[in-house]
DNA sequence: CTATTCACG
DNA sequence: ACGTACGTGAATAGT
């Protein structure tokens, strides 16, 4: 029969598995619970070997070799004596199985090797670099990232262990780039730069993951980082100073020695054919019990084929091969299933990755389209506007979809599983089918066969993964509308996949003069305010460290200090804010805020902008648990705005020539929002009224008339208003306030006094959510809170916060996500694109001509998308940039 | 990998 | 007596 071609290359090919045997027995001993065979602890063992057995069933490899570490000092412990320090010491259960594993590879005459001085990373880069010599490939599995160098061997790819003791991720160039912003050949000097904990390597003081990219990206490598020191600014200058004598120490620990003496050649790692299995058994099974991996054993030795053939037998009564896309729609289906599995960064999917393929089942009126990466092409991918996706990760894969082809367009409805589960519970991120299986208690094993053993390429285990969409979608559909939510799903989270997904793509564009304007004023400004502090302390200190600030602050100078956290004194900005007679504790205030917008929006956001010179979010539907939108790479939505130094940030969020940016936001809308579910006449009134709404507020709090109402009266009364939907208490309202706790009484129980709806309202949330187990919206989105039921009395009163909040903070989202859908379809054919939401504001970018029409449009629409007892009001403005726009 | 800090709504 | 305002994401330090 037709053997599969694992990774979809020719079997032919002549590989080498080389694995990290210690770095996988970490994993396994920390990521697996407590398991025991008849000589002692297995789990470092079992997690190994499955690994082990995996990774031969997937590359198929004719070479194997197993690294060790030995256990005598390595010439880096020579070379710097702290090398690996601090560390601590093994648990004897991890160590029992670290000799252990040696005994096991002989039975299975899988060679293991370990040099006397070398570590286990130093073998691997000798195996590979022999190799490669002969031209032949290597796969590397492992845990430990030092390996990152060899990449810029294009006959070494690197499978990294992730979350857990089963998943691995390819690191291709491109994905480490993504990662960490550097190519394979700057990994080491990155690493020197920014540290290595595991390795003990201390890094550049002050220089973290990010700057260290930036740097290497500049100036190509270490040297030519301190080639061109005069030209960095003052305090990367002095930090490297400082640390120049030492770096070319740390890159030779760093750097991977790929010519040690292993005394063998290729020849000997040859897979055996010949193995004594009944001896194996012996040790696997009767000394330490791991039946279930000498079963996969004697599957992987008896027959590869077999596996295959089994999976093969699954798939073949379902489905018929078409070549393509185009020939798949012929069929007359209007539905394509399709899973988007990724390495890399939400968003950033290879094409390489895509769940796409030629092998197509068809029943009813879907088409299963199974897996085998890259055989979409671009005229395929412009068919998609025809048909609906069914899958999860569809936002990701329609992204990466536009990258294959700019012209594609986005398909016709997207319906992903992951946000039908998000609107069934929102208590946990679940980013692959499997998770949702496990939401809707479908056997996922059973249903999906992905078990490791049935796997043998990503081809068969996405076909089988997308077996299963049909049952799942049937099955959340079903329990959507049990609930309750079918038009919370159907009319809001669904539609909105696709509002999102072209957000993400179009993108925003920014000004990167302005951006490097702001930037180098604030890098200025921060070096020489570090400096002062240096006058104040010693050159080395960092304020950043609230270690090394509480030091110097409460130990050194005495200062008094305030709240304790878990690992010391705390030195946020209210603590410090205390202390501010103190000229040093200014000079770290002001230090934290400049290096605050320097590293985060400054080095953040240049580091995002894309080659067409925007900048394109991830917008995730399905993370925050109240029903909010969240956003990253980067966060869009915490760009400065309280502060007048930090809003010149968005002074770099601009409209291209031709357009005009339209910003608009709800005013007060949880305000408003509570003012309808309490149904409280007075607050009803005053936010029904035109006039100042934390005036009015005030004046019914401090029993003055509202034209009287002074400016502090007014902020209590707004404070209180926001308060009161976090379910804050007298204790917070009074330290936010400095007053004392019975002033800050007076005021809370003067507001309830007046907008008695507000007291009753809450108790009966709490009250109602107890007796559910959950909290709902208006719309029904739950928010499941077990914790009202604890015995710890902390957490049942943080439930009760959140219980609290939760409905409010819920509709809000909800109602914005209405405005999102709703705006997208008003401004269909406008030619004006959403660019930015920011949880009640949302940003368009819109042709200079129309922008006073559109921005009316944008007004009616946010305004109507909803009726509540009061009215939604809605400010609008229409600017070249995002700061004008706001005016 | 976790804790701390701080930016936003 | 105990904790004390909800929800996010990013950068950094150091166990």
């Amino acid at each position: 029969m037709a053997t599969s071609s694992p990774g979809g290359r020719s079997e032919e090919t002549v590989r080498l598995l080389a694995i990290d045997g210690y770095s996988l027995m970490f994993r396994g001993y920390y990521a697996i619970p407590d398991m025991h065979g008849p000589s002692g602890p297995t789990n470092a063992l079992f997690g190994f070997f499955r690994m082990l057995i995996s990774a031969i069933g997937q590359f198929q490899p004719h070479y194997v070799a197993v690294a060790l570490d030995h256990p005598s000092a390595t010439f880096r412990d020579e070379l710097y004596a702290d090398y690996k320090g601090g560390r601590a010491a093994t648990p004897d259960e991890l160590r029992f199985q670290l000799e252990a594993v040696r005994g096991l590879l002989d039975a299975l005459g899988i060679p293991s090797i370990e040099v006397p001085g070398y570590e286990a990373d130093d073998v691997i880069a000798t195996l590979t670099r022999m190799a490669t010599d002969q031209q032949v490939p290597t796969e590397v599995v492992t845990g430990d990232r030092d390996i990152l160098q060899l990449v810029h061997d294009p006959m070494v790819r690197v499978h990294l262990t992730v979350q857990g003791v089963s998943n691995l991720a390819t690191m291709d160039e491109e994905a480490i780039r993504q990662k960490y912003g550097v190519d394979p050949n700057q990994y080491c000097d990155f690493a020197v730069l920014r540290g290595d904990k595991s390795d003990n390597l201390p890094g550049v003081r002050g220089i973290g993951a990010k700057t260290a990219a930036n740097l290497l990206e500049r100036y190509g490598n270490l040297d030519g980082i301190l080639a061109q020191l005069p030209a960095l600014s003052p305090r990367q200058r002095a930090a490297l100073e400082e640390a120049a004598a030492d770096l070319p120490l740390f890159r030779k620990l760093a750097q991977l020695d790929r010519e040690v003496p292993l005394g063998r050649n290729l020849g000997e790692l040859m897979l055996s054919t010949d193995v004594d299995l009944s001896k194996a058994e012996r040790l696997f099974v009767e000394s330490f019990g791991l039946r279930t991996v000498f079963e996969s054993l004697r599957a992987l030795f008896d027959s590869s084929e077999a596996v295959v053939a089994k999976v093969s037998n699954k798939l073949s009564g379902s489905t018929q091969r078409v070549d393509s896309l185009r020939q798949a729609l012929n069929s007359g289906s209007s539905f394509v299933a399709a899973a988007a599995r990724f390495d890399g960064e939400a968003g950033r999917v290879p094409p390489s990755a895509l769940g796409f393929g030629s092998e197509v089942g068809v029943g009813d009126s879907t088409i299963w389209i199974s897996a085998q990466p890259n055989t979409l092409d671009a005229e395929d991918a412009e068919l998609l506007g025809e048909v609906s996706l069914v899958g999860i990760g569809l936002k990701e894969l329609v992204r990466s979809l536009h990258i294959l082809s700019p012209s594609a367009l986005a398909p016709k409805e997207l319906i992903d599983l992951g946000v039908l589960a998000y609107v069934l519970d929102a208590s946990e991120r679940r980013s692959d089918l499997r998770e949702v299986a496990q939401l809707l208690e479908v056997d996922w094993v059973h249903e999906a066969s992905t078990d490791l053993f049935d796997v043998s390429s990503d081809e068969t285990a996405i076909s089988s993964e997308l077996g299963v969409i049909p049952k799942l979608l049937e099955l959340a559909l079903t329990r959507i509308e049990e609930e309750g939510v079918g038009r919370l799903a159907n009319e809001i989270e669904l539609p909105l996949v696709k509002v999102l997904t072209r957000m993400e793509i179009a993108g925003v564009a920014v000004d990167l003069d302005v951006l490097e304007t702001i930037g180098s004023a604030l890098a200025s400004e921060a070096a020489s305010s570090l400096e002062e502090i240096h006058a104040l302390t010693s050159p080395g200190f960092n304020p950043n460290s609230p270690k090394q600030l509480g030091t110097v602050l409460f130990d050194e100078l005495g200062l008094p200090h305030g709240r304790k956290t878990k690992t010391g004194y705390s030195t946020d900005a209210r603590v410090l804010e205390s202390l501010r007679e103190h000229p040093l504790v200014s000079l770290v205030l002001r230090f934290r805020e400049l290096d605050k917008l320097r590293s985060t929006f400054y080095e953040g956001l240049r580091g995002e902008i894309a080659e067409d010179g925007r900048i394109h979010a991830t917008f995730n539907q399905t993370v925050a648990r109240t029903g909010r939108i969240s956003s990253e790479h980067p966060n869009l939505q915490n760009i400065p705005v309280r502060s007048g130094e930090g809003r010149q940030f968005r002074r770099v969020f601009v409209a291209p020539p031709g357009s005009l940016l339209v910003a608009a936001d709800y005013s007060q809308i949880e305000l408003r929002i509570l003012a309808h579910l309490s149904q409280d006449p007075g607050l009803i009134q005053v936010l029904s009224s035109t006039g100042d709404v934390h005036s009015l507020v005030a004046a019914s709090i401090y029993h003055v008339d509202p034209l009287t109402v002074s400016y502090e009266q007014r902020s209590v009364a707004k404070m209180v208003a926001y308060g009161l939907s976090y379910g804050m208490e007298a204790y917070g309202l009074a330290t936010r306030l400095s007053i004392p706790n019975e002033e800050a009484e007076a005021i809370l129980s003067a507001f309830f006094d007046a907008y008695p709806g507000l007291m009753s309202y809450r108790q009966e949330v709490v009250r109602q959510a107890r007796e559910l187990g959950y909290t709902t919206t208006l719309l029904g989105r739950r928010r499941y809170l077990p914790e009202l039921r604890s015995s710890n009395r902390a957490l049942r009163q943080g439930a009760e916060r959140q219980a609290m909040n939760a409905p409010t903070q819920g509709l809000a989202a909800d109602i914005f996500k209405m405005a999102l859908v709703a705006l997208d379809r008003e401004l269909e054919g406008t030619g004006a694109q959403l660019v930015l939401q920011i949880h009640d504001e949302v940003v368009v970018e819109v042709p200079a001509p129309k922008a006073d029409a559109i921005a009316g449009v944008v007004r009616e629409t946010m305004v109507n998308v909803i009726e509540l007892a009061v009215p939604l009001l809605v400010n609008v403005g229409v600017g070249t940039n995002w700061a004008e726009a706001r005016e």
